[in-house]
DNA sequence: TTTTGGCTCGTGGTCAGACCACAGGGTATC
DNA sequence: GATACCCTGTGGTCTGACCACGAGCCAAAA
């Protein structure tokens, strides 16, 4: 009854993730062609464009033309773009404050250390890389930064949890903008960069000697500092 | 000369995103009309339908039909659904396993009573409410899921933190069929939902004295717990 | 004058058809 | 046997058309 009132595009959403549910569509299948899809759901294609648009926003499929096998919609797995688009929208339509994104970081990165830290075995190699590589180059400041995001997703990943390390990598992407202006605002980038390098470092330590307590509490002192350096002056 | 290679629809997309950002739209706001927009871009009106449609399943704008100053799309800020969403697919697509997403809703519900527990003042009515109506009333499974999910949303709406809040949500939904189906694996559900609701009032307790480690670690075993109870044999 | 009924118009929702670009595979040619 | 060509299937896009809906307007009726 309701159907008729539904709209096309949800039908078409709808009926994907039931196949995704029980397992009729897997990561790596490919979806029917569009035009297929749209005869055997009753609607237009432009509909059924609709609803791969979404998916493939949401990092669900990814779209390719031309024929063979790598053409189509295929079903993948990166929920880490969408994540971030979703977040830096709704950031830039002021739905969600930059506090309160900085502050669910926290939340979600104070677990990571701790998980690490009370971990038996953990692959840190790539975070000391990353540590090597900010301590030794002169680097500009929209370097930094962008090694900084790198370091603190490696963390994430380190931690082997797929949600936390996508809503990282989406919290991180949302105030990008944030973060890159707001270094204008800090007065001696020297001493505030070689002071962030260090509590990386402690953090790790930390980390690694199994202070739980303590790498949660340093990073998030790391984090929430940065922010309070860097929102000194509210216009 | 790469505006050619880019696809219509992330024209579209990009320019939202702008205007949002430079305040040239606001939340409230109407968007142009969809055949303006697309007059106005260069681009087909389907391709404006897509960049649209994103933003809808993102809970960025609402559209509706008809005339006068409710029509058209406007410009919301409601997460909630769009997060919920995208975290469902992803779990749909077995991008996301269930254990990342219990254990980052652990990691956020522990900021979560800790920052309450800490906090000066909190308004806990609401959580109040919740507690007694799945104490008073003999339930059903399936209403005393729907309460425990309030009931959870209730206390991160409580720290007032918007994203913490839509994450949760979102969180919760997307294992939403898991936690339902799995209440089928518990043998003594009388004995199950008892100990809940108890676990539920420790907490509380604990952030009403302010015991915040207490209340950290009562969340992570009320809801490891019922996971654990819950997944005793994989299939 | 006031009310009421229908009309018009602008909006999103949908569909059908057409064309293009692209990539792979098959086929004819050298 | 190797190469160049065309054929086919795919997504990407645009255009035009129609529908449903809702608000505002205007004329006819009370």
């Amino acid at each position: 009854m309701t159907e008729t009132t539904a709209r096309a595009w949800r039908v078409v959403l709808d009926r994907i993730e039931g196949d995704l549910l029980d397992g009729t569509l897997q990561p790596g299948d490919r979806l029917p062609p569009e035009r297929e899809l749209a005869t055997t759901l009753g609607v237009g294609r432009s509909s059924v464009r609709e609803a791969l648009r979404v998916l493939e926003v949401m990092g669900l499929i990814r779209t390719a033309t031309g024929s063979g096998p790598k053409a189509g919609a295929i079903i993948i797995g990166t929920p880490t773009g969408g994540l971030s688009a979703l977040l830096r929208l709704q950031v830039a339509a002021q739905s969600f404050e930059i506090e309160d994104v900085v502050r669910t970081r926290v939340a979600l990165e104070s677990a990571v250390v701790e998980t690490l830290a009370q971990a038996d075995t953990r692959d840190l190699a790539e975070v000391h890389r990353l540590l090597e590589i900010m301590d030794a180059a002169a680097l500009s400041v929209e370097e930094f930064v962008a090694l900084d995001a790198q370091l603190h997703l490696a963390l994430a990943e380190a931690c082997d949890n797929g949600v936390m390390t996508a809503m990282m990598a989406g919290l991180r992407d949302a105030i990008e903008g944030y973060v890159v202006s707001g270094t204008e605002r800090i007065p001696d980038w020297a001493e505030a960069s070689a002071r962030l390098r260090h509590e990386h470092r402690e953090v790790v330590s930390a980390i690694e000697l199994g202070h739980a307590d303590a790498a949660r509490h340093l990073i998030a002192d790391h984090i929430l500092g940065y922010f309070a350096s860097v929102s000194t002056a509210r216009s």
